[in-house]
DNA sequence: CCAGACGTTGTT
DNA sequence: GTCTGG
DNA sequence: CCAGACGTTGTT
DNA sequence: GTCTGG
């Protein structure tokens, strides 16, 4: 699964491999970014085909639910139902997004202590995720929220955890976002990313505190 | 037709 | 043990 | 994902 | 929103 990465990036390498139209000012540098936490997306503008990068919420709220607080937000859709299941179906085949990163992180259990791996591929890239707007009724701004997909792991994360983030290269970035991929098409953009050109290392366990986004981070131990 | 459910991970 | 917040 | 909280009554 | 079960 996934529930941390990093997007070290500047802003200006963020615009310029996902095509955006503007600096997306808001992407500062992250070694910690957590669930719950506001963090920059990449989709197509509403009836466009031109890309925008804003914040989104991570932990995902389906538009039909009663609250926006309540009840459990997924932070991860899985590659094998995902475009079946009554809570991501919708948002797979209209509400795809990029979510732009540099690396994830595992946990391992050593004895009672959880040792935390940073999996990183060989140049900045995207996570798929699906994404939804959840509008009080009556009025009231959007809430934004995605889930980033899971499929099987590649043999470098398959040591530390079963399941891994499925990251999309540049190359399939369009073919993602764009909604008129059929369901089949957009399936079969999501494999596991090469072991060959990923690389891992244990962490500084700064990193498991969710309010702690430092370099420290992704410090080697 | 209406009512009710709809999730992931990890651990056991 | 289980839920909430980050 | 991990870390941290998790209660009531009464009094201020 | 959309599917399943009754």
């Amino acid at each position: 699964m996934c529930g941390r990465f990093t997007i070290t990036r500047p802003a200006r390498e963020v615009q310029e491999l996902f095509n955006l139209t503007e600096l997306p000012e808001f992407l500062q540098p992250r070694y910690n970014a957590a669930p719950s936490q506001m963090i920059p997306v990449v989709g197509l503008k509403p009836n466009s085909e031109e890309r925008g990068c804003v914040p989104m919420r991570w932990g995902f709220v389906p538009r039909w639910n009663k609250d926006e607080k309540g009840g459990f937000k997924p932070i991860n859709a899985m590659r094998e139902t995902v475009a079946t299941n009554g809570v991501f179906r919708a948002s797979f085949k209209d509400r795809r997004c990029l979510i732009p990163m540099d690396g994830f992180f595992e946990w391992q259990k050593v004895g009672k202590e959880k040792q935390p791996y940073l999996f990183r591929p060989a140049a900045l890239a995207a996570f798929a995720g699906v994404w939804d707007a959840w509008k009080a009724p009556g009025s009231g701004e959007p809430v934004f929220t995605f889930a980033v997909i899971t499929t099987t792991p590649n043999s470098i994360v398959e040591p530390v955890h079963n399941r891994m983030p499925v990251i999309l290269d540049p190359a399939c970035f369009a073919a993602w976002l764009d909604p008129n991929t059929p369901a089949a098409g957009a399936l079969e953009l999501l494999k596991p990313y090469p072991a060959d050109k990923m690389t891992a290392v244990p962490v500084n366990r700064a990193l498991n505190n969710a309010r702690h986004d430092a370099p420290d981070c992704i410090e080697p131990v």
